[in-house]
DNA sequence: CCTCTATGTTGGTGAGACCAACACTAACCC
DNA sequence: GGGTTAGTGTTGGTCTCACCAACATAGAGG
């Protein structure tokens, strides 16, 4: 009952936006059990696997505007994940390291993470859950700016 | 220069959130140009495949909350795309219509929708663009309430 | 030296999804 | 029939994410 119009199933697009609805729902009650959001899994991850560096580089590569990077390094440095003080070797720039309680939140935060990534593919096959991320992937590469 | 972490490139919920990104502007792009939004879209499709109704149940229809129907129709109807009337036959339902505007508006949008999946998902061929519908179609009904 | 670019920061905007509460109506049950 | 329950429209919030404009300031390049 209460079908969803034709025209919406169709579009790629609806399914798309639509799946990233449930995916959000999902990784998010995760994080916010753990007291977080998505960006400061996204700055946690970028400095863990690249080391620290300035807000602005950070932002170019977790895909976050370097405005938002404010107040997501604001939070994280107040919980004490992060560290952030200026750059010896460059007055303007701020540097952001990840401290040994950061790295404890982002292996906490990888396991609900997991667990979410497995409740959104459940209903697939591991070869169906292959090629879709396959899909996926090539679909983003060629949107993303590189 | 500036990768993306591997921990996010590897999560199927970052493939489908990022993509959805993409996907909603290009869209919004279309849609900006009509005047219109998302919510609008869904709305008059909803009505033109279903005839009219109250707005619960287009809510339901289009995963839109009723609150949000409020707006949303609040704007169609100012526009003249929609008609709103109390229910004859219940006095607390509104009787949502499509008008002859509102269904050229819902045309106008479907050209621009078109272009938009084009474009969203020209790296791929026919073929892999059925398997990843197919893929996201299947996924999606899992998570759907029904 | 002067211009151009990069950086951090503040203060917005907008879409989309969602929630709580209220007034009121309809439908249901005893 | 009367009281309870469920549904409807509406107001007024919240949150996340994405994005933009402006500004002060520092470094790099000519």
């Amino acid at each position: 009952m209460d079908e969803t119009p034709q025209r919406l199933v169709a579009k790629p697009s609806w399914l798309i936006t639509q799946l990233a609805v449930h995916a959000r729902r999902l990784v998010n009650d995760g994080f916010t059990a753990a007291g977080a959001r998505g960006y400061h899994y996204r700055i946690l991850a970028a400095l863990h696997e690249f080391g620290p560096t300035s807000q602005a580089r950070l932002g170019r590569r977790c895909r976050v505007d370097r405005s938002d990077i404010v107040a997501a390094v604001n939070e994280l440095a107040e919980a004490g994940f992060v560290d952030r003080a200026p750059d010896p070797e460059h007055g303007r720039r701020n540097r952001v390291t990840l401290t040994p309680n950061g790295l404890h939140q982002l292996r906490h935060m990888d396991t609900l993470l997991d667990q979410a990534q497995d409740a959104l593919l459940s209903p697939l096959s591991t070869n169906d859950r292959q090629t879709l991320i396959h899909l996926l992937t090539r679909v983003l590469a060629h949107h993303e700016p590189q």
